[in-house]
RNA sequence: UGGGGAAUCGUCUAACGGCAGGACUACGGAUUCUGAUUCCGUCAAUCAAGGUUCAAAUCCUUGUUCCCCAGCCA
């Protein structure tokens, strides 16, 4: 783009950062990106990276990534690379890159000094009845029998855990704090499970593996975060996340501050469910443009300015809310506007034959890249006797309001000539197959010498000379507006989500379409080829968004 | 009386005792060789009830509604 772009908007977590910077609490910020490596990024992770790579370049402080990579069940290499895949195209440059797994041995030593210091001991009651002993949200749990145990007979356990002595599940690892409290994060919780499963970045090292609980706070910590942010459900993880800092005595406490995570309307931000879509096959991939993946996102034309964008105007505050996809789109749209090279394509091509124009002749006529920004420059576009236009755009019983082709009237084709429609060819099944036409050769260009005015402009391209492809259309992936929120979601899914058109008719430039570069089929919509499923001779086009349409609400409230 | 949070236009979000503002949406209108863009305008909100105050979205009291927590997940 061609303006800077703005810093994002204040929230209260800048307000509470500012105020640190101004009572001298810290001289500089340090923040991280903490995900776990079992899924792919989307649109709710776009809203915390802009948050804490937003916040650290507005501050002039750090963010690090960070792989929150604890439990080797469901991690795997896959999600890393995709990961910092995503972090780099939105645009933002870690301080370092860090895994929890980095800091296994320092963690360790950690524990031991808890045990040491009588703050944590190993159970041996199984799963089931750590959960029994647990209580309920409104009854008190009970301390279990081996809550005692001696300091010496805590640490030999521990340290036979971590030699692998024991089946997986034998024993854990709990702080030692109060099973009465009323928040259930604080009844002993689990620091260390065994679990005999290989890491991908620390191979058979350890079969002993820290909890998110015990490790998060300490490698902020180590990091020297000031400030660690992350989402509501963690609000009461809070007072473990001090206890775990204050009785491991670091140097560095981070503060954490939450706030609520990004809901999308008629979409779903849960990794879960979204690996659900992908493993059950009701979607492609990952990356399926319909996915409010980054990567799904991205090969839909959706722009990283558009998702910076996006992320600065639903703000970050505390309170559950749901954004309207409106707001994503106008994101998408504003930006796209900008600088979206301006072609014609057909998606539902209806042949025109213009029959008073010469059988052979072959017009370029000249067509602006983008008639906001004439730097763009211009191109030529081949017109011929017979051509394609949207089959949208004729209409046999066609109201007053549709400016468009109908039988005795006049339109004129983008950059070329006005045409005035005097018969149509209909099938054997009554549809209407082609148009007779003819043209009035004193309009090249598009006006006329006598000034009249013709009020609607449409698109074409010629038969001769226009390259063939598909097209994808995506309409919203569900049809409730919170499917995460239903018994099952996936009965939800929009049957139309995905539409393919296969005898599109697009202008010659477009033969030299590359996946970087964004499109705007004029009347049509945001366009971007396909970066999967194309290839030289078979082009696949995304729609990224329509363009708004006037006239689509004009036609709904007449039919309604 | 388990604990922890949150309530402002339809949807997001500002205002931190002093004119409830902005964005998106919707709806009008102007311009337009894209029914796009651009421009102008309109509608539209403080969860409720009390209280304090010259003045309350903001402070106090009492309610109401919604969200989160009982993984050896994060």
């Amino acid at each position: 783009m061609s303006t800077e772009e703005a810093t994002a908007p204040s929230n209260f977590i800048r307000n509470i950062i500012q105020g640190d910077l101004d009572s001298g609490k810290h001289t500089a910020i340090q923040t991280r990106f903490p995900p776990e490596p079992n899924g792919y990024l989307h649109i709710g992770h776009a809203k915390s990276i802009c948050l804490n790579f937003g916040i650290a370049k507005d501050f002039d402080g750090l963010c690090n990534l960070r792989f929150d990579d604890t439990n080797p069940d469901k991690e795997e290499e896959e999600y890393m690379h995709a990961i910092e895949e995503d972090v780099k195209w939105l645009g933002f440059e870690w301080s370092e890159l860090k895994h929890a797994s980095d800091y296994f041995q320092p963690l360790y030593m950690f524990a031991v000094k808890l045990i040491v210091e009588g703050k944590a001991y190993v159970d041996s009651l199984s799963a089931d009845e750590i959960r029994e002993y647990r209580g309920t949200l409104k009854a008190p749990g009970k301390e279990s029998p081996h809550r005692n145990r001696s300091v010496e007979d805590n640490l030999g356990l521990f340290q036979r855990m971590k030699e692998g002595e024991f089946e997986d599940g034998a024993h854990v690892l709990r702080a030692k704090i109060d099973m009465a409290s009323p928040n259930m994060n604080m009844r002993d919780p689990t620091l260390y499970r065994i679990k005999r499963t290989h890491h991908h970045r620390t191979g058979d090292d350890w079969v002993i593996y820290p909890m998110y609980d015990f490790t998060h706070c300490l490698s902020d910590a180590i990091e020297s975060i000031t400030h660690s942010l992350c989402t509501l459900e963690f609000e009461d993880h809070r007072p473990l996340y001090d206890w775990v800092l204050d009785e491991v005595k670091t140097p560095c406490h981070p503060q954490q501050i939450e706030f609520a995570r990004l809901e999308l309307k008629y979409t779903i931000t849960s990794k879960r469910k979204l690996q659900q879509l992908v493993t059950e096959g009701h979607v492609n991939d990952w990356d399926d443009p319909r996915m409010p993946t980054i990567s799904g996102m991205r090969r839909r034309g959706y722009t990283a300015a558009a998702l910076r964008d996006f992320c600065d105007r639903i703000g970050i505050t505390k309170k559950d809310s749901s954004i309207e996809m409106a707001v994503l789109e106008n994101s998408v749209r504003e930006d796209l506007n900008e600088y979206a090279l301006r072609v014609m394509g057909v998606l539902n091509p209806l042949k025109v034959t213009i029959k008073n124009y010469p059988d052979d002749q072959v017009e370029n006529v000249e067509a602006q890249n983008h008639p906001q920004n004439p730097d763009m420059g211009t191109r030529k576009v081949p017109f011929s006797k017979t051509i394609y236009i949207e089959h949208d755009d004729f209409m046999e019983d066609a109201p007053k309001k549709f400016f468009r082709l109908s039988v005795g009237r006049e339109v004129r084709l983008r950059y070329a000539y006005y045409i005035t429609c005097t018969d149509i060819v209909k099938n054997s099944n009554g549809e209407v197959i082609e148009l007779i036409c003819t043209y009035d050769p004193e309009t090249k260009g598009g006006s006329s010498p006598d000034g009249r005015k013709v009020k609607g402009t449409i698109h074409w391209v010629s038969a001769e000379h226009a390259i063939d492809a598909k097209i994808n259309l995506y309409d919203r992936l569900f049809t409730h507006p919170n499917p995460g929120s239903t018994e099952n979601f996936v009965e939800h899914l929009n049957p139309e989500s995905l539409q393919q058109l296969s005898h599109c008719k697009l202008e010659p430039s477009l033969a030299n379409a590359n996946p970087e570069t964004h499109y705007q089929f004029e009347r049509t919509g945001y366009f971007i080829l396909d970066k999967k499923d194309s290839a030289k001779d078979k082009l696949v086009f995304n729609r990224t968004v329509t363009l708004r349409d006037a006239w689509a609400k004009i036609d709904k409230q007449n039919n309604s």
